[in-house]
DNA sequence: ATTAATCTTGACCGTTCGGTCAGGTTTATT
DNA sequence: AATAAACCTGACCGAACGGTCAAGATTAAT
């Protein structure tokens, strides 16, 4: 069942290159030739690994779908909400600094109605979500945290966090033509988590 | 100096069924022949009033950054940071409810890098945020609220308003493949009020 | 060493794109 | 009524798109 070594290679080489073009001009402006000039390969060789461009363009989004998922291990493994909702939050804004590309391809999926992964975000997503919003009904059943929406809570950390991948740009023009530092990430990472946990009454 | 009324209509018509297609498919995605079948026109005839797709694409920017910086109306007249700060929360989500595919092509823009108004960003705008910020600054000095970075205060403010247009369709997909109703969107309008203004400790 | 399987690639194809243009029609001006 | 200005549009163009293919090169299996 092991794939060749030399498909292996190629198919990495092409999702990485898939990864940063289709950020870089959305799915319909991303073109195979800019792909296969990227991975350093001929376009026919594309089409060889990847039947269509749409086939890659799935690929591509399933990764980034699992990363998603993953993310919220911090917050499942633990039992305090000040604990889980801060690990979340801070992994959470680490892929956004890490891996603004794969965000903006998301983004942009949503953006366009979510043509390509609609079923995946009814099905996995929403069930992923209901169970962390179990979770958080029962910190708020307890007494842990005020009452709220647990739904609109993730969907307004979801936004802020994503947004410092997602806009990075506009950020980069408010910030003298500068990408944030690894201290203004810093900074702004601990207001965020500072003003989340404070506005559900979670700290103080 | 006034324009002919055939030049009004016609040319509010394109606008019109420019943002509905550029909202739906992006810059890249949309065709001038799917905005002249939306706009009921001949294509060559969107070509009369718009030389090109490019400037076409640039006067559906331009009225939207107009709303973007209008909406801070409210913003400036209160002098209270608590009226101030919730009277823009919730124009800009009433903006993102009312007009959702414009908050999408903005999303789209900055998303590819900014390349049209990258220009607008670091000038207009970047003023527009400067006195924005020296005004919250102005509260943190008098002790009205709690010290913080403004900027970042800004950015969490942009991202979770405007979350709820640009991801319209995943918040469906989570929401029974229903969009938010009346009642449920003024739920997050509040909540995300709320959050806001108790997470920075201008409540309480 | 031979055969089979896999990989590589330049050249090519039909389609669709943004944009042009000539020539006709309608509207405004005098 | 005559002239000018503005508006309309089917037909067309070169370029670029996603995708195909046959033929050669390389690797794996025996």
């Amino acid at each position: 069942m092991r794939k060749n070594q030399i498909r292996i290679n190629n198919e990495r080489r092409i999702l990485e290159a898939a990864v940063k073009i289709f950020a870089g001009y959305g799915y319909q402006g991303a073109t195979m030739r800019k792909i296969a000039e990227e991975a350093g390969l001929p376009k026919a060789n594309l089409h060889y690994y990847f039947q269509t461009k749409e086939q890659l363009y799935r690929q591509v989004l399933d990764g980034i779908f699992k990363d998603w998922l993953a993310a919220a291990n911090t917050f499942d493994e633990c039992e305090e909400p000040v604990e889980a909702l801060r690990g979340y939050i801070e992994t959470k804004m680490d892929l956004s600094r890490k891996r603004p590309l794969e965000s903006r391809i998301w983004a942009e999926e949503i953006l366009r109605g979510a043509p390509l992964i609609q079923d995946q975000l009814e099905q996995t997503l929403a069930a992923w979500l209901d169970t962390r919003v179990k979770r958080i009904t029962d910190w708020i059943n307890t007494g842990t945290i005020q009452a709220l929406n647990p739904r609109i809570l993730m969907y307004m950390i979801w936004a802020v966090t994503q947004h410092f991948a997602d806009f990075e740009s506009q950020i980069r023009a408010l910030n003298q033509q500068q990408n944030l530092s690894d201290e203004q990430f810093a900074e702004a990472k601990k207001q965020v988590v500072q003003t989340i946990l404070k506005g559900i009454g979670a700290l103080d």
